[in-house]
RNA sequence: GUCCCCAUCGUCCAGAGGCCUAGGAUAUAGCCCUUUCAAGGCUAAGACACGGGUUCGAAUCCCGUUGGGGACGCCA
């Protein structure tokens, strides 16, 4: 039998970091077992704007590389995949568990099933429906619909046994019957509920292996209940520990950005991303564009494979040392018995960490392309960009080795695409660095001897500075802190050689001028 | 409240009775390198929640306690 495995996203408009974990564990396993990974669309209640709302989630999924075989926009043999197109399939299971008295129909109002709910609570017992309401024939259900009352579809739970299954991470798994609640599945206004649908869902489109949150686990009695009551074979179950918050063993919830702001690190890193968004004028709202949304990273530069890895060790592990995974490999080695059973919190850091890694393995020529976008975006190069201003990305690129974490960090780095007018001072470094006694003379003595430097690349440069040094009898650090401030307005940044080469004699001058003048001010 | 689950460094994992004086990663600190910032190298500190069993022997098995979490919808 072919493996089968879905991922059942709702059109929220933004895909949940503990989502897409989820659905690369069930794309992992599909693609490992040489089986089919699909995407159904949970819209039962939304309806309205779809078809915009899961774009973003699909980017995401298109981004990361995680492709499915059947779903919204490729189709499939099991069209459609939407939940909102296929009540007629729930209808007709409903009416199928009716006949055979898996299910009834019940009149209670809501407010009467409440009052029974909170008795329940005050006798400290788990709710269990009184069935007070239940019509066995259509006479009864007549006589409560001429009490004006409307009725939904609720399924008849087994009172006693236990409901027992494998779960392939958690293995046996036991669940009390008479625990279990008489769950509506039809609405009064006739539409069906979630775990129905699922149930049917599953079935029809042939899924194997069911693999979703743990949150699920006390679902999964009823949707049992329901399939078998369909006659339906059962798929395997595989519940994943949730995502926690960073820092918590709470579930990662995207509602909760202000407390997770607390968190030193995963603030630094939002207020980051933030910063890249408003260069390239991307409008972001909190709910969209957080570290807790895998947009966050698509728009702020990462790399689809560090979130793959990063996401692919949280909860499993190969063993105690192999941490870097191609795509090939995670396919190859995934297993879903090497599953964690605890929970584990999302650490923005780390991953990070893993970001920086694939980085350093990029060339380039692919780096460059990774932060192009960000600059033509931006209005540093024009869009698209030219020949030349390719050429000069690569050099600065290549000039600005490691410190290029995510391809937006580019934007820190602007002073080499900007005009020597525009380039703006650190106040701070300007003051410390060149407004020291004695450090005008001896830039203007540097900017001439800059005009000797031939050819005015970085080896050059550097043997000219040395020898400089030398005959004013000053440290290097005296000279090479007040130059960088004055050509590139910041206190940190590259090499100071390969900084001047890159901007050339011209530049470096017109810079050393403009920082004597602004001095002298 | 009821039911269920989980428990190893701050964090992510390794560990399926002796290999554990508990290993790796990340984060943190220090040192080295160095024109800054990164990167890199070296070093340090850092955990088996607690209590009982079982066993010659327990991080590993059992029970309890504590702590944390999840599920209890005419939501998905």
């Amino acid at each position: 039998m072919t493996v089968r495995t879905r991922f059942a996203p709702s059109p929220t408009g933004y895909l949940h970091i503990g989502g897409v974990r989820t659905a690369l564990f069930n794309w992992l396993f599909a693609r490992g077992q040489g089986g089919q990974f699909l995407l159904r669309v949970d819209d039962t209640d939304a309806g309205r704007n779809v078809t915009a709302a899961l774009q973003p989630i699909l980017q995401g999924f298109r981004w990361l590389g995680l492709d499915w075989d059947e779903g919204p926009e490729v189709g499939g043999p099991c069209a459609p995949y939407f939940q909102s197109q296929r009540a007629d399939r729930y209808l007709a299971a409903v009416e199928q568990l009716l006949a055979t008295g898996a299910a009834y129909r019940d009149f209670a109002t809501v407010e009467e099933v409440q009052a029974e709910r909170e008795e329940a609570q005050r006798e400290k017992k788990r709710f269990i429906y009184s069935r007070r309401w239940l019509a066995e024939t259509d006479e009864q259900a007549a006589a409560f619909e001429a009490e004006g009352r409307r009725g939904v579809v609720r399924l008849r739970m087994p009172r006693n046994g236990v409901c027992a299954f494998q779960d392939l991470v958690r293995g046996d798994v036991e669940f009390e019957w008479s625990l279990e609640q008489d769950h509506v599945i039809r609405r009064t206004d006739g539409t069906c509920l979630y775990h129905l649908a699922s149930a049917v869902d599953d079935h029809d489109f042939a899924i194997t292996h069911v693999i979703r949150a743990v949150e699920h686990l006390s679902n999964t009695p009823r949707q049992i209940f329901i399939a078998k009551s369909l006659g339906y074979e059962l798929p395997a179950y595989a519940h994943l520990p949730y995502v926690a918050a960073p820092g918590s063993s709470e579930k990662l919830s995207k509602r909760k950005l202000s407390k997770y702001m607390q968190n030193k690190q995963f603030k630094k890193i939002f207020d980051e991303g933030v910063a890249i968004a408003e260069r390239i004028r991307l409008l972001v709202t909190p709910e969209t564009f957080s570290p807790v949304v895998v947009d966050f990273y698509r728009e702020v530069g990462y790399e689809p494979a560090a979130l793959m890895n990063y996401l692919l060790l949280l909860g499993w592990s190969l063993d105690d040392h192999t941490e870097t995974f191609s795509k090939e490999e995670m396919i190859r080695q995934f297993s879903l018995d090497r599953i964690n059973r605890s929970e584990a919190s999302f650490d923005p850091q780390k991953l990070l960490a893993f970001q920086e890694r694939r980085m350093q393995v990029l060339s380039v020529v692919e780096r460059s392309s990774r932060v192009l976008p960000y600059l033509e975006r931006a209005d540093f190069v024009d869009n698209p960009a030219t020949e030349a201003q390719r050429i000069r990305v690569q050099q600065v690129v290549s000039a600005a080795g490691d410190r290029i974490k995510v391809a937006g960090d580019i934007l820190s780095y602007t002073e080499f695409f900007q005009a020597d007018e525009e380039i703006p001072y650190d106040e701070k470094a300007f003051n410390k660095r060149l407004r020291k006694e004695g450090v005008e003379p001896l830039l203007r003595r540097f900017r001439e001897q800059l005009g000797l430097v031939t050819p005015f690349d970085a080896v050059t440069l550097e043997g000219a500075l040395r020898a400089f040094v030398e005959a004013e009898g000053i440290k290097i650090g005296q000279i090479v802190h007040a130059v960088r401030v004055a050509v590139t307005g910041k206190a940190v940044g590259f090499g100071l050689f390969e900084g001047l080469a890159l901007l050339g004699r011209e530049a470096c001058v017109a810079r050393i001028d403009l920082a004597l003048k602004r001095l002298a001010e």
